[in-house]
DNA sequence: TAGATTGTTAATCGATTAACAATC
DNA sequence: TAGATTGTTAATCGATTAACAATC
């Protein structure tokens, strides 16, 4: 209700842009460029510079220069910091199965601020193990290993028979912010965010631009 | 150009919500309930029942009764003809390390109406195996097969490095629709449609939800 | 200086919501 | 009949694009 609600949200679909950007600049300062354009970006990802330069701006420390561009160093910096990757957050997953072991052992989330303190499973063969140097626990210890360690995000990788059980488990511990792949919808109170890897969304968005493809290709 | 070439595409973000629609009436079949009505939906899902009347107006055959809803049975299997889900399409997926094991082990693509028939990797100690049925080949032997086969759907489950030279081929040999994994923006010529699964993007989403409700909760 | 690019304001587009008549 | 819900048209909202002055 207050002016200040919606604070530090910014447009979805903007967020959603910078991380691609900066995967970018991080291309170029690899091969020694010193400033980017919003044109330059614009191109490379397929959409238009005035998007660049209006998603940019939130972003940007400092302003970029007319004529060069941003300057690559400090917008890969201001990009960082604007999307937290620049300060880990503790995570932990629940479910390892195929997927949950391909994310546990996923590299790439050091990246972005990411580390996945613990995974839990029921499955006893796999409780007490090890993956990568990140210890897997049973599930009944999940709620008081989340509180001590003060964990905020929660990974869910579950069969999703049991996504909303876990779901609720989370919310108890303390998490508040759920990533959920297991192919359900899960409920939660309105101060935990959710962000769902929906395969058959994606899957159905997939195919329903396909069909225009095929036609285009018939047309011809 | 012409009027005709939008003809086949709806609503982005209705498409992706209908797999979330079919997901509930799935489990309103299992007990037994025979009308769905918009706002029973809308409640579930979180939206609006007038969003949900305009998602289902261009999937139904037949219309919805007033004071009834739609009936179940009939409007799964609308969904499920709609999104294509009923007739199957074949996919090859490149890159079989931990994420593609994973998705190649998915056994719920069945319901999507997702076929992986051969799975690709360069390395020469996965290629030549078989994972659940699935035959893993040499990279080399790609472009022939999706020829052969006339398949149309490319996964991309790649390092970031080779995504590109993977989508390349896959093009060349006849794949009209690209599901990207991996962490790399991709070109494609237009007559190729390219779903990115973008962990990154995800992940910036999410954590940028989180920074609201870190906010609510210090505010009590 | 001329030209490319930034930052910003106004116009457009598309998706969501509000309002409401028609129906069972 | 009264009330809930459908299907549809009009209003609103938000995101993208167009236009343009300021800058180096």
């Amino acid at each position: 209700m207050a002016e200040s609600s919606k604070n530090s949200s910014f447009s979805l679909a903007s967020v959603q842009r910078l991380p691609n950007y900066l995967r970018y600049l991080k291309e170029l300062q690899d091969e020694g460029v010193e400033y980017a354009s919003a044109p330059m970006i614009a191109d490379k990802m397929g959409v238009t510079s005035v998007l660049v330069k209006k998603d940019l701006l939130p972003v940007i420390q400092s302003q970029g220069k007319p004529k060069l561009g941003y300057q690559v160093k400090t917008l890969i910096d201001d990009i960082n910091q604007f999307l937290g990757y620049d300060n880990t957050k503790d995570a932990i997953i629940v479910g390892v199965g195929s997927l949950g072991k391909a994310l546990v052992g996923y590299e790439g989330f050091k990246a972005y601020g990411l580390n996945i303190c613990a995974g839990f499973d029921v499955n006893p063969e796999i409780a007490n193990t090890e993956i990568r140097g990140v210890k897997i626990l049973p599930v009944s210890k999940l709620i008081n290993l989340v509180e001590r360690l003060h964990v905020h995000i929660g990974i869910i990788t579950v069969p999703k028979e049991y996504a909303q059980e876990i779901a609720d488990m989370m919310v108890r511990a303390g998490i508040i912010a759920i990533w959920n792949w297991a192919p359900a919808h899960i409920n939660v109170p309105e101060n935990v965010a959710v962000k769902n890897e929906d395969i058959a969304s994606s899957l159905a968005i997939l195919t329903n631009q396909m069909k225009d493809k095929v036609i285009a290709k018939e047309e011809k």
